[in-house]
DNA sequence: CGTCTTTGACCGGCGC
DNA sequence: GCGCCGGTCAAAGACG
């Protein structure tokens, strides 16, 4: 259903973020968690974060170390056991969005939904469609505020993000 | 016709 | 040991 084509290439914009504007108008962060006890400010990996970093740096979170524990909601630390898979690298954000789709340039197959105690409203469960990498996410409203949605990334994407394969395969072309 | 969503069932972990 | 709860699977349906 969500037919999420990726940004014509033929845009050329040299900034990604500011096509995230035009897709997203209402689109505000409220928190970002790092849930991930190996992963230090400089676990940003720009892997994991291939496209989503252009998201929060622009919503102006401060990047300076430590600022991960800004975040004011406290997310139940689950450091469980991390796959050896590449998964290990959890991330939580909680955005201001009507949509829980968010499109962040890769491609996401729906594969559970649940209702979930602490929350009146259901969570969905979406794996990377990319063959062989096995990144998973889960996005549901926030208890208290509908408004908000709460995405947490599960894993490390072994794979560029389609966006980002198109930028790359078409360095100057348009005429 | 192929692809993706939906939905209930199943499974494993954890707490009591 | 049992029950609860969250996460995943897989068949069926819907949609393009």
């Amino acid at each position: 259903m969500d037919t999420h084509h990726p940004q014509n290439p033929s845009s050329t914009d040299t900034h990604f973020s500011e096509n995230f504007d035009n897709y997203l108008p209402e689109f505000e962060f409220s928190d970002f968690l790092l849930l991930d006890h190996d992963a230090s400010e400089e676990g940003f990996s720009p892997e994991n974060m291939a496209s989503t970093d252009n998201v929060i740096d622009r919503s102006s979170i401060e990047p300076s170390g430590a600022s991960s524990a800004n975040s004011t909601t406290r997310y139940r630390s689950e450091v469980k056991k991390s796959k050896a898979d590449g998964a290990g690298c959890r991330v939580a954000f909680r955005t201001k969005s009507e949509l829980e789709i968010m499109d962040d340039g890769f491609k996401w197959r729906k594969y559970g939904k649940k209702m979930v105690k602490n929350s009146p409203n259901p969570r969905n469960y979406y794996k990377c469609a990319s063959g062989g990498c096995n990144v998973k996410k889960r996005v549901e409203r926030d208890s208290e505020d509908p408004s908000y949605v709460i995405t947490t990334y599960d894993g490390v994407h072994n794979h560029e993000s389609p966006c980002v394969v198109y930028y790359n395969q078409t360095p100057l072309m348009e005429s």
